[in-house]
DNA sequence: AAATACGCCAACCGCAAGGGA
DNA sequence: ATCCCTTGCGGTTGGCGTATT
């Protein structure tokens, strides 16, 4: 929006996208298909970066996408996703079904992050402080490091060990929408003790391994190979100080998520 | 009514990763 | 091994609408 041009860019159009373009750029993908935004910027006669393409189709064109106020249901998913992801916008996006990275990362950026940080003398009093709290040497990598560069954020230090996911009590109501928070709830506050009993030592995460279990492997292999009972599930990531999972059925309920993670058990004993 | 301040959000930029030649 | 291209991500910017003075 209003950028300088430069360099051999002169002749594309920048800022706002207007009703003819989302129209030819929406009958190109849908003609032709995602992918090779450069070719769809020049072959639909586009006068927009590839970059921009994709932009526009991805915030704004894409069917699915969701327009509108942010309920408070979604509202409260993202402040738990991002207390575990940190600045992942793309990984709690992907929890948020119709929401983009980009309309999340606003939100979070004008309202909640205000909201947050008043809240936050509150929830560090709650939160437990581990012994080396203050000694963050996760340096950013990709799959397990926390990002965030607002430190006082990572509240709550417990680190995480892998552990098999059969390990994790099956015994609960399977059929129920809400099991595998109810798990992972139970998975999360299994590796908070387990963590105080051994020390944080044991389970610091490494850039993209587990010390000690590390031989190179990503920790979503190496959850994942653990026990064929993982096939149900999958990581949507990691930060120094949580893994978080979520089943693969794609039709979870987001009223019932939030529900849960408005509950008392449920919510207060996740987060904190 | 005009000027200014502020908040929201669409869009841009730079960088990194991955894949193919 | 290296280069190039494409894609994706997170941070930042600037335009616009609204509120306030």
């Amino acid at each position: 929006m209003g950028r300088k041009p430069s360099g051999d860019t002169d002749w594309l159009k920048r800022g706002a996208w207007c009703a003819e373009e989302d129209e030819v750029l929406t009958y190109y993908v849908k003609t032709h298909g995602e992918g090779q935004w450069r070719h769809v910027a020049k072959k639909a006669g586009l006068n927009r970066s590839g970059k921009s393409c994709r932009l526009r189709w991805l915030n704004y064109l894409k069917p699915g996408v969701k327009r509108g106020n942010i309920s408070p249901e979604e509202e409260d998913l993202i402040i738990r996703l991002h207390k575990l992801l940190g600045n992942r916008w793309s990984l709690i996006a992907g929890r948020l079904p119709g929401r983009t990275d980009n309309e999340i990362k606003n939100f979070w950026n004008i309202s909640l992050s205000k909201r947050i940080q008043e809240e936050r003398p509150q929830r560090i009093i709650n939160n437990k402080q581990a012994p080396n709290a203050g000694d963050n040497h996760h340096q950013g990598g990709n799959y397990c490091s926390n990002p965030s560069k607002d430190e006082d954020d990572q509240s709550n230090p417990v680190k995480s060990n892998p552990v098999p996911l059969s390990d994790i009590s099956d015994d609960r109501d399977q059929n129920s929408s809400l099991s595998f928070l109810r798990d992972f709830d139970s998975y999360i506050h299994g590796l908070s003790h387990e963590a105080e009993i051994n020390g944080f030592e044991n389970y610091v995460v490494d850039d993209s391994n587990f010390v000690g279990h590390g031989n190179g492997t990503k920790c979503e292999d190496l959850v994942l190979r653990e026990d064929a009972e993982a096939a149900k599930w999958k990581i949507l990531g990691a930060t120094s100080d949580h893994l978080i999972f979520q089943p693969n059925h794609e039709d979870v309920d987001l009223h019932a998520i939030s529900a849960f993670l408005n509950s008392q058990d449920g919510y207060h004993q996740w987060v904190n």
